[in-house]
DNA sequence: TCATCAGTATCAAACGTTTGACAGCAAGCT
DNA sequence: AGCTTGCTGTCAAACGTTTGATACTGATGA
């Protein structure tokens, strides 16, 4: 390297791949929010329902390290999520400290209406991008994560 | 439209792509956050310092929304910084209700050593996946944020 | 058997952000 | 001039999350 790299800072900030992955993704959840706010429901919580859905009967632990947040965060979404009867939480048959997750129909039928939501939207993204260019872009994000957890 | 739909709810939610968004771009953050860490400085104050530093001179409202942020996030970010000695706020020539926003020297430091760090991060990524295919990335994030915004 | 260890859930406190409301300043208009 | 309108910055309160600490359970190994 000896090129002279002693630039005071980066001034090609503005077109990194990261930059543009934040704008994205700020975009896109802006919109989940927005258009779910009318069903009642925040994006944290259909994040919640669906991965509840797709793997029922885990635990709250499990289920954050899957979500990438904290235990925490997810026993405050159950709390809530359990108060308006679209979770509920069983004992766990071997472990009795430990509470399965579970939807109720209710859970199933507000999952099934903010899930138009979702879909519709990325419906719009997909077709926009077209077929063969989403499942590249899908391949790409899946990569870059892959990179960077690994890093 | 004759195809039947009616899925309870969509079970092919996983491979979405903005699943596979929000998990690249939460990657991406938890590692700036962490890498960023050891400096004193939070992902959050890094990308105010670089907006500042690109484009000097402007107000905290105006910023926000530049950042997609709200104004308040903006002018505690703006307190702590000042607070440090990293940014400092000057009266508007014309609106004395306005105030500047400009980095010091120990703000352009700290900016060129966290800066040092993303761009490390930024590099990693680039080179993993070639210049060519992280063009297309960035090209078609930016597609996907336009229609977003435009929805 | 008993002790240690890993994993889960819960509580309390600190932090950062959003929301809502308010006051000040400049430009435009009647 | 006087008035409205738009934009700015600040304050206070509510909300959600993270961090740190604690109690309990089941499994592992001496």
């Amino acid at each position: 390297m000896t090129r002279d790299d002693e630039e005071p800072v980066g001034l090609d900030a503005l077109d990194r791949v990261t930059w543009a992955l934040r704008r994205a993704e700020l975009a896109v959840q802006t919109l989940k929010e927005q258009r779910l706010r009318p069903l009642g429901m925040a994006a944290a919580h259909y994040t919640l329902l669906m991965s509840v859905h797709s793997e029922p009967g885990l635990a709250g632990a499990e289920l954050a390290r899957r979500l990438d947040v904290t235990p925490q965060a997810v026993a405050s979404l159950v709390a809530r999520l359990e108060g308006r009867g679209q979770l509920e939480r069983r004992a766990h048959p071997r472990h009795r400290h430990v509470q399965e997750l579970h939807l109720t129909d209710a859970g199933r039928e507000a999952l099934r209406a903010a899930d138009q939501v979702i879909a519709d939207i990325e419906r719009r993204i997909t077709e926009d991008l077209g077929p063969e260019e989403s499942a590249q872009l899908r391949t790409l994000l899946n990569r870059v994560g892959k990179t960077v957890r690994d890093a």
